[in-house]
DNA sequence: TGCTATTATTTAGACGGCTAAACAAAAAAG
DNA sequence: CTTTTTTGTTTAGCCGTCTAAATAATAGCA
């Protein structure tokens, strides 16, 4: 039988770990935390959308995006102000410690993409690119796996 | 700017959470959350280990394997037991339970892997596999990435 | 108008992951 | 042989992620 270690899978899941962890160090040293800084990515380029909005675009639960910013409420990089026309939403804004961090965050980012591909030619970096395309749309068909039954013994 | 989408860290992200959910919706079937299986896949391959060295072949810190050995242990998984030679060390051993899901879980693992490589020929899996192996590599460096300073308007 | 959906957010609680600090037991040093 | 150091595990507490259920406010319909 093939190797778990050998799976296109769990190659993924490792590396995800890697760059986690790398991320974090980075981000920690700014305030922020991995997760947080693509609502703050989100907020560079759009400030004042609902938070519903920003949960969707992060493909995130509304949860999630709930706690999250209330998080970074507290840490003072964002502030929520209920929408005027519909008190349901509740729209998220920038603080200046927030917009102050796009340039950081950014180079953050621009230094661990220049470590992720270390050693591969632009080519590869295209084709790689490409297969993690195929890859992205292949796991995102929501199709259920099949699971056979325990059978203890 | 290149847009934070067409960065291969990026994709990396994302595939992660598309493959995650896939992974999470099969195994809860099995009463198992994703993470544990890996547990028991080195259980499956050698049972009785400390378990500072299943922390280790996952590469994970000691108190996330603590936390995860406590409910695989609740769920009936696995079972721990004192070293008798070395009071400080935890064993851990498969319950019938933990045993009987070595077949489904990796037939989970195995359909999921199918479901990840969709649309590669067998060379471009191979390509895919090799190009991985050195983003790996290049992450596992544990670089320390500089900081510019937040100056804040 | 008034009752019923529907929609946006939050709370509660579980899980994987981390760091820092506590704890316990064995090993090393004096 | 006692003290100090090292090693293995746990506790506490934080963050991101999820689901299920509660809450609140708008929209729809009779």
């Amino acid at each position: 039988m093939r190797q778990i270690q050998d799976y296109i899978g769990f190659q993924l899941l490792q590396i995800h770990k890697a760059h986690r962890r790398l991320a974090e160090a980075a981000l920690n040293k700014l305030g922020v935390h991995t997760g947080q800084e693509l609502i703050l990515l989100q907020l560079w380029i759009e400030e004042g959308i609902p938070q519903s909005q920003l949960a969707a675009c992060m493909e995130v639960e509304p949860p999630t995006a709930t706690k999250m910013l209330q998080r970074m409420e507290s840490a003072g990089l964002i502030v929520r102000r209920q929408d005027p026309e519909d008190a349901r939403v509740s729209r998220v804004y920038l603080t200046a410690r927030g917009r102050a961090l796009e340039q950081p965050i950014l180079d953050v980012w621009k230094q661990l993409e220049a470590q992720t591909v270390t050693g591969l030619s632009l080519t590869e970096q295209a084709l790689l690119h490409r297969l993690l395309l195929q890859v992205s749309t292949n796991l995102s068909q929501h199709v259920v796996l099949a699971v056979h039954p325990v059978r203890e013994t």
